[in-house]
DNA sequence: TGCGTCCATATTGCATACAATCCTGGCAGG
DNA sequence: CCTGCCAGGATTGTATGCAATATGGACGCA
């Protein structure tokens, strides 16, 4: 009788559903509208309505709130619940120079660690991110392209510093929903700025050069921080990283 | 009925035990557990038994082994469960470098934040370290009174430092196993060394220099680091910080 | 009117039952 | 002897019910 009510729940949202990954799709969901910044700061979110509203119940999305929870997104009392965390500019400002150290700090790593295939991977990377950088003049919308490659460049550097758990750290410092809504705002010049900068990076871990690798990484990041706080808000997608 | 049989075991188990509380404490025993090395790396341990153990059920064990995954003490496995993590050298010596360049970090932002009230209270701190230290050669037992103090010492600056992000970051990686033994393989120079870092960390943090405090924090965990590294194992309580 | 207290209600924390998945060991076939 | 497969058991993933707690509003009192 109990188990005929969750059988029926369980077929009537679809089969694709299968065991273990109830959470994850809370999570992504979730996750999914804080970046879409579906509801103010402060708003409190009862487990009972999200598992309702995702169709699971509220096991999995206790996990899924703790999840957000480390990882920044939501703030968490004790037999209240979560709240959607608000930022304060020092937080920001803070939050970044974290960012800044720890991605530089992984510029240097890689720069004693890196190989030469990964050396072709990156320049290959930059060749197609210029090849589209060089005709947003004409065609603003291809930012949006940009994004997603300057993402897989900054991650295969942090690969590269072979050091799993400051992957891990980084993700969840720039995983956090304020930094993650620059690239957009940049205008020509500064486009073309990030673009050497990436072969500059480039050629410091070639050269295995680990303190000019963090030099230019922290410029680069730098730049992007700034045109980030320069504009107002603008509706930015959920996948902009602002590196 | 149902009822019946949990209220009777909650009362079974004491009545200390609030609402709320089954999963800290779960965490807590389980962490020490971790921390006392109950447990080979690579062990595998079910929810059930732990649960059985701690006298909960397995509800809050799984909320704790969640927060001990994300720590870093153990490592997780879809549909199979937690199993004890265990570290290579390699990761020992990144997540030491790690550690190296956050709390350094952490020095170089408190020097920019701390006020002479703080100032007063880590010199009273290596007061008290000091007069410990000072008997130490008598009484080789003493060293374990230094290691909370210490842990305070280094905690007072990285709270200067301003930045809760950071701070958890810290604690996270500070906290995983390998890192917590140290202090008591000091030999009686060492110990002297690291008062003396100290005192220089405060002088550095007091003129604001922030590069000079990072500067000597580094040497200050590479000593520790390499005293470390230097002996065999030794039984370690579970709270021996080796900063 | 302002303030403290108490209670109703909403929501979380925990326990338990059940379903899905993984792993182990044995067995058949090559 | 080795390999692939399959079944059974162990273990995790999810759902649900109940207990404990916090929050907000009504009420009494000054």
């Amino acid at each position: 009788m109990k188990s005929d009510r969750a059988g029926r729940a369980a077929e009537e949202r679809g089969r694709k559903l299968k065991h273990g990954h109830a959470a994850r799709r809370a999570y992504t969901i979730i996750r999914d509208d804080l970046l879409r910044d579906a509801w103010p700061s402060g708003t409190h979110l009862p487990e009972a309505e999200l598992a309702r509203r995702i169709g699971v119940s509220r096991t999995p999305v206790r996990d899924a709130l703790r999840m957000l929870v480390n990882e920044g997104f939501l703030e968490y009392s004790a037999n209240v619940g979560c709240r959607v965390r608000g930022w304060s500019e020092d937080e920001i400002e803070s939050l970044f120079d974290l960012r800044l150290e720890l991605e530089s700090y992984a510029a240097r790593r890689a720069a004693q660690r890196m190989d030469d295939v990964g050396i072709q991977e990156l320049n290959a990377l930059c060749d197609q991110m210029e090849s589209i950088a060089f005709k947003v003049l004409d065609v603003p919308a291809l930012r949006d392209d940009l994004t997603p490659l300057n993402d897989v460049f900054h991650m295969r550097i942090i690969d590269a510093a072979a050091n799993p758990r400051l992957a891990s750290l980084i993700k969840s410092v720039t995983a956090a929903p304020i930094v993650l809504r620059t690239y957009r705002r940049y205008d020509a010049d500064e486009v073309a700025r990030s673009m050497n900068h990436h072969r500059e990076i480039v050629a410091a871990l070639d050269a295995g050069r680990g303190e000019w690798a963090a030099a230019v990484m922290r410029a680069h990041l730098h730049a992007g921080y700034t045109a980030m706080r320069r504009g107002g808000e603008g509706k930015v997608g959920p996948m902009s990283s602002g590196r």
